[in-house]
RNA sequence: GUGGUUGUAGCUCAGUUGGUUAGAGCACUGGAUUGUGGUUCCAGGGGUCGUGGGUUCAAUUCCCAUCAUCCACCCCA
């Protein structure tokens, strides 16, 4: 019996047409990064594990799948710690690479050990999978693609607004109504120094991001839970629940806040931004939104998500300001910021929305029917001559029935089929088939050419 | 890591209050239709009912375990 086969939890295989509308994707976040002046990089698969260990937290530590050394790696493990079920030692022993788990530290690392050969400010994108060891679920999956844009080396907040323009306008090319909420990691820092507790900010962070999931009460447990007394928690929560305009937002913000100096320059960084995002014609909203987070800590400056408005889903675009990854490889002094697509969501959201634009399902364009042996040599010259014009053409291999033929052509979907028989070989014509509208005519080589070429 | 869901044909799923030949739709193959597909009709192939154990005269069905799956939490794209 045939042995019962299958993928690894959390991955996927892609079909022609699944790769088509990934591919539509790709092109066009491609395109929009490339407009606005980014140039690609590639780096590998696996990094070492010194590289991306710490960089996630706690929990991506955990998250990252690492590489068992090859060779007899576990002569180099201590027993000891086999028997201690040190998993950590154990790990650093036995595995020094793993496989990336974002594109933006690999990206860090590469800007430190090429910086004599980088220009900066460096804008460049990557397109590449990711993997992490989650557990799978709805819009979650273990080997997944972003999609990232940084500029490294510059601190100006031009780039922020220009991001926001980016995804912006992707999501407008891809038409997925969508909300970019903004927010400044300096005013999380504010409300963790305002009620006097800063090394709580992480704890505080990760409860106030889930007040859209979870409800004003929850998120009162949470903050609660993470060490604040009720007194902190009442300080807390008008700031997050702030309504409004952005404006609005920003001007009661003072109040709350008063000279409190991070909070000062995390207000003036959004101020900024929104006044340059005032020159372009948006299609989509900007909000301020004080109750973003996001969890990688790396982040520093302003903070960038992005939702879908019609569609249950995650985030399907994050992004931020990094002051200081780069000296976490030694280079001091190096601001980052960028953002990145998760183009898996967003292939979700599309097909939940029906969004994939028709082009997408179309096969090669033409396909020529094989009726017999003369008739085939006579298909096979032609199919040359339509590639030589750069129009994709396949005859079809076998000798069966039309019918069989016309179901192939169908299931690829080609556009046209060219069918030649004794008559048409005799005249020296082609008849040409529209697949889609049924209608065929018989001519010349040269019209049917013309023809395919529109 | 925690909680729940579901495992029956290639795919999506019925079904059996435990009983001897386990069903449908889609897909596939052949025919109606030997140069015309996406519509229709007919026929056919394909399943040790996730795996292991238990209860029973008898288990795909009940019980236990295990694996896989999907969903939710944690966290995140």
């Amino acid at each position: 019996m045939a042995q019962k086969v299958s993928i690894p939890k959390g991955t996927r295989d892609f079909s022609p047409l699944e790769m088509a509308r990934r591919n539509y994707i790709f092109e066009t976040i491609r395109d929009v990064y490339k407009l606005y002046g980014f140039q690609p990089i590639e780096t590998p698969s696996m990094e070492l594990l010194s590289t991306l260990m710490g960089k996630y937290g706690e929990e991506g530590d955990k998250l990252l799948f690492k590489i068992l050394n090859s060779g007899d790696f576990a002569k180099k493990a201590n027993p000891e710690h086999w028997n201690t079920k040190n998993i950590n030692k154990l790990t650093s022993q036995i595995a020094e690479k793993g496989l990336r788990y974002d594109l933006t530290v690999p990206f860090a690392r590469y800007v430190v050990q090429n910086r004599n050969d980088i220009t900066f400010p460096f804008k460049r994108f990557q397109i590449q999978p990711v993997w992490r060891a989650d557990r799978p679920q709805k819009g979650r999956y273990r080997e997944f693609m972003q999609c990232d844009a940084d500029v490294i080396g510059s601190n100006a907040l031009v780039h922020e607004a220009e991001l926001v323009m980016i995804i912006d306008e992707v999501f407008k090319r891809l038409g997925i109504n969508v909300t970019v909420k903004l927010n400044s990691r300096k005013l999380l820092t504010a409300i963790a120094e305002l009620v006097g507790k800063p090394e709580l900010i992480t704890a505080i962070t990760v409860s106030i991001d889930k007040l859209d999931k979870i409800g004003i009460d929850k998120v009162r447990e949470e903050l609660i839970q993470a060490g604040l007394t009720s007194d902190d928690v009442e300080k807390v929560i008008p700031i997050i629940e702030l309504k409004g305009s952005n404006a609005e937002k920003l001007n009661k913000l003072v109040q709350l806040f008063e000279s409190n100096e991070a909070a000062v320059e995390g207000k003036k960084e959004i101020d900024t931004v929104l006044a340059y995002l005032k020159n372009y014609d948006m299609t989509n909203d900007v909000e301020f939104d004080l109750a973003l987070a996001r969890g990688l800590n790396y982040y520093t400056g302003c903070i960038i998500e992005v939702k879908a408005n019609d569609a249950q889903m995650g985030s399907i675009c994050g992004g931020g300001r990094y002051d200081d990854l780069t000296g976490i490889f030694g280079l001091k002094d190096v601001s980052g910021v960028g953002i990145s697509f998760g183009a898996d969501r967003i292939y979700d959201v599309l097909e939940q929305l029906d969004k994939f634009p028709e082009t997408t399902l179309q096969g090669p364009t033409v396909m020529l029917v094989n009726f017999g042996e003369k008739e085939m040599e006579y298909a096979f010259k032609a199919a040359i001559a339509l590639r030589k014009a750069g129009i994709a053409a396949e005859v079809y291999p076998d000798q069966v029935k039309m019918k069989k033929q016309m179901n192939y052509a169908n299931a690829k979907n080609f556009p046209y089929v060219i069918m030649v028989g004794e008559n048409e070989i005799n005249d020296n014509t082609y008849t040409l088939k529209n697949m889609t509208s049924g209608e065929q005519s018989t001519s010349s080589l040269n019209d049917v050419i013309n023809q395919l070429s529109n």
